[in-house]
DNA sequence: GCCTACCATTGATCTACAGCAAGCGTTTCA
DNA sequence: TGAAACGCTTGCTGTAGATCAATGGTAGGC
């Protein structure tokens, strides 16, 4: 069941069966029907959930109701409201299930636990930020510098697939533009 | 001489005397004039940079040669191409002194030694990143949610001391906005 | 197998912000 | 100490992308 995490997990840092034993009592399966929410905006986020199949989305919902999506995870990422989850506040993002899902779930407790227990899980979520930040820098950046056409076409450079997988209405989201500006650069593009 | 970056240090984590003296070994002092370049576009990033004294930034420049600034860092922040220092790509970010400035500097190969010779480090850099992954992704959300106003009135109530200090055409660049529109929107909160 | 809900497309209009240019106070440094 | 550079402001105009609205296609639930 924790097969995917435990050989991403093991793609960073190496364990022992012993530590992967201890490790995958910290872990519980949670099953996410599409649309079913993981995380609702206002509720602390008590679970850093990792994908083992599916995907899933966390958002915010502006003034006017609009969605505003932060990231897309499917199998292979990890997803929570970080802030809620290290800090205990309230959350500002949704996070729901975008298809049928598989996770695998992290409480606050086990995630402090673990880094006593497993200390070779600071290097693993030392390199797993430090990756993650290496990627939230060149968004940033594409935020502000890129055009709505060249953060899309980044976008496909980066993740091929993700265009046959996830509906363009989020996408568009994903990249800060309407769907409808999205549907008139696809258009331009072809 | 690294006094602020020690104590910044054990704020996260408690280090042996001998730990520190050890991680002492790793830092090279380095001084930058005002204006005066860390980094420049192209080349590889070999340090990170701790700042100790003064102010800097880090920006890219567009096909039209604006600057877009990503990060305005202080005494006690952390600032580096960090993919071209983790993964040894050319940087795309230029990195410059705001005010005469003091950096620490940690070098790549000092960097993997650290988390060899002093594991604790591990779970330092672990909290600094996941603290960072929080901030970032805040700006992400604000970035694609937010309008001028909004995200200055955001910036003004985390980092009141800002104004003071940075010129207005850089936070204009850090919000991704003109210094002409800065201009306009402060006239209009007063 | 039909009905409804969802999704993409396209056209017409609107708006926040960019771009350009000119003017003015203030720092900087020969 | 005076010229030059710099930073901020303000007015005018341009534009990328948002918003609103209508249409057609496709998929899932009963």
């Amino acid at each position: 069941m924790f097969d995917l995490l435990f050989q991403h997990i093991q793609e960073k840092v190496s364990l022992s069966p012993a530590e992967i034993d201890t490790l995958g009592t910290y872990f519980t399966i949670k099953q996410l029907k599409k649309r079913q929410y993981l995380l609702q905006e206002g509720d602390v986020c008590k679970q850093l959930a990792f994908v083992i199949h599916g995907a899933v989305k966390s958002y915010t919902i502006d003034d006017k109701g609009h969605e505003h999506i932060s990231l897309i995870g499917w199998e292979g990422w990890w997803i929570s409201d970080f802030r809620s989850y290290i800090y205990g506040e309230p959350a500002i993002l949704n996070i729901d299930a975008i298809e049928d899902t598989t996770l695998a779930l992290l409480s606050k407790q086990n995630y402090e636990k673990m880094f006593v227990e497993v200390p070779m899980m600071e290097k693993y979520f030392r390199v797993l930020y430090q990756n993650s930040l290496v990627t939230k820098d060149r968004r940033l950046i594409s935020s502000n510098t890129y055009t709505a056409e060249e953060k899309f076409k980044a976008m496909i450079d980066t993740y091929p697939q993700i265009v046959h997988r996830i509906p363009q209405q989020l996408i568009a989201s994903y990249l800060g533009i309407t769907p409808e500006t999205l549907s008139r650069i696809k258009k331009r593009l072809i």
